[in-house]
DNA sequence: TGGTTATATCGTCACATGACGAAGTGTAAT
DNA sequence: ATTACACTTCGTCATGTGACGATATAACCA
């Protein structure tokens, strides 16, 4: 795969494209991007891994967290145009309208006591993603 | 799914990526870009209506065939930034330049004899895509 | 050192996707 | 009307993908 799909396929994932749009306000660490999204860690972790590698966003550990943030050096030439074609995009759409409200939330709550807390505790997204198996938010047990 | 991560998503798939860039030099009916491709008249139909799904390609009837090309009016606004982010890109990758070359012999082949021969017969691409079942290229059997 | 905790990785399941061949559809030519 | 043919649709198979929970890894704290 050449790394203009790996751009195009990592940005053309509807969790993906929330996420992307999340980082535009401003690095976050995993915890609060899971905390707007409301699915399981292991699953944000996917998607953060798969932007980065296609170069969309980088990490940088951060004491305990790792924050996340859109790529500013990158090496797939590719990234920066992806990225600019979502900047300025979706700024309407009604669930990334309600990503951002969330985030506002989010980011009220101390790190410290964010992560610690189920992911139930915190105010619930409009809607799970998809509700699959047991569908009582269980992420964390 | 969004019109954006739809546009995305077709353009992100490099058998479709190819077929972008082909029609990049103008309109061309679906069996040419079969032929450049080598692959099935199905699945080049499939990837075909994936495309115009996107509002990334238009098709138009002409006589017993049917010329697809980039779209220029779509109902999908993210289409057409896409497209442009395409443009300009992958023209020294060394796929795109051998589908040219290839798309170069089979225009030199009216359309009345192209589609009539069996795939084998056509100057065969560098390699099959992915060389599932026969491999013996049995397109139209 | 050992415990807590923030992420990552792994294994698994359901579903999506891309490939094919076979059969259907609609147009043109005989 | 029948045949030919360009393309599409359908059914199937193998593989990819996104979700999850369980477990591993790595940093801080006590």
């Amino acid at each position: 795969m050449r790394d203009f799909e790996l751009a195009l396929k990592a940005a053309g994932d509807p969790t993906r494209t929330r996420i992307l749009k999340l980082l535009e306000g401003g690095g976050l660490c995993v915890c609060q991007v899971q905390a707007v999204l409301g699915l399981a860690p292991s699953t944000v972790s996917k998607h953060l891994t798969i932007l980065k590698l296609a170069g969309l966003v980088e990490d940088r550990r951060n004491g305990k967290w790792i924050e996340y943030a859109l790529a500013s050096e990158t090496r797939n030439s590719h990234a920066g145009p992806v990225l600019g074609l979502l900047r300025g995009t979706l700024d309407r759409d009604p669930a990334i309208l309600a990503d951002r409200r969330r985030l506002r939330e989010i980011k009220a709550i101390p790190l410290t006591k964010l992560c610690a807390l189920p992911a139930a505790q915190v105010p619930m997204p409009a809607a799970p993603a998809r509700p699959r198996r047991t569908r009582t938010g269980g992420a964390r047990a």
